[in-house]
DNA sequence: GCCCAATTACGAAATTTTTCGTAATTGGGC
DNA sequence: GCCCAATTACGAAAAATTTCGTAATTGGGC
């Protein structure tokens, strides 16, 4: 089994969004996104995914240069092992309390509603 | 304005988790609770609590004896603020597109799905 | 082939989190 | 009032995260 999925630090979510959004990318291409709202160095950045790399959250292309980077992970499976973690931690394992608290906090769209009632529709079915 | 809420770590949500659960507890019950399950020292859970009443997490009553902690925010404020980060942090800022993650975990319950309907009931009226 | 600017590697400091040993304090029982 | 076991305080080490300066490498242009 796929035992221990690395659960990624706030920082190195920060880093795998722009990824994410790029398919893939260089260590400037990740720094100029984040330099924009983040008061962080290039170094800094260059150092988060080389370890980030170690850790087996990225992988990187030595072949060119500068080098590329893309995730381990797909963006939805990362997001599905931070929701998992948080579910145990503190929605004492109840997916349903985490649905609803995540509602109930007035900013999900009339598009999101709609998703959601589709998505219960099919779960009913099935059970 | 409630600024800045603070976000527990993951083992200080272990600890609040049985806090929450007792409604106020002492260092032993706390020590006592997590024991069961993991290896951890008495000083460490205690070390743990000073410094969640630091950081203003939780409260203490030093008028009694052994102290009593509680927590300074109840569970459910805390689920939110756990959300709210996460869901800026890996989802992009929306809420629906977690809640459906949340329910593709399928651990889901039967109760869960119809209260969620509820809910759905309830705020697509309220648009 | 050499030089330069950009990229990458290395190492280490600063911060935060996690852990616990040891010392000090306390309150109840004798 | 004194002693003891439990509780609490203190300090500091260990581990993980975040940050960046400086050195080494690289590849393209001249």
């Amino acid at each position: 089994m796929n035992s221990k999925r690395i659960k990624p630090t706030d920082s190195e979510c920060m880093i795998l969004n722009v990824i994410w959004e790029h398919k893939s990318a260089t260590v400037r291409e990740v720094f100029n996104a984040l330099s924009v709202e983040h008061d962080i160095g290039y170094t800094t950045v260059l150092k988060f995914m080389q370890i980030m790399t170690d850790k087996g959250l990225l992988e990187r292309d030595t072949s060119v240069r500068p080098q590329m980077y893309k995730a381990k992970e797909p963006r939805h499976k990362t997001q599905k092992t931070l929701l998992n973690d948080l579910i145990d931690k503190a929605f004492g394992g109840s997916p349903g309390t985490l649905a609803l608290q995540a509602l109930s906090l007035k900013k999900a769209t009339p598009e999101d509603l709609l998703e959601l009632r589709t998505m219960l529709d099919k779960l009913e079915k099935s059970s």
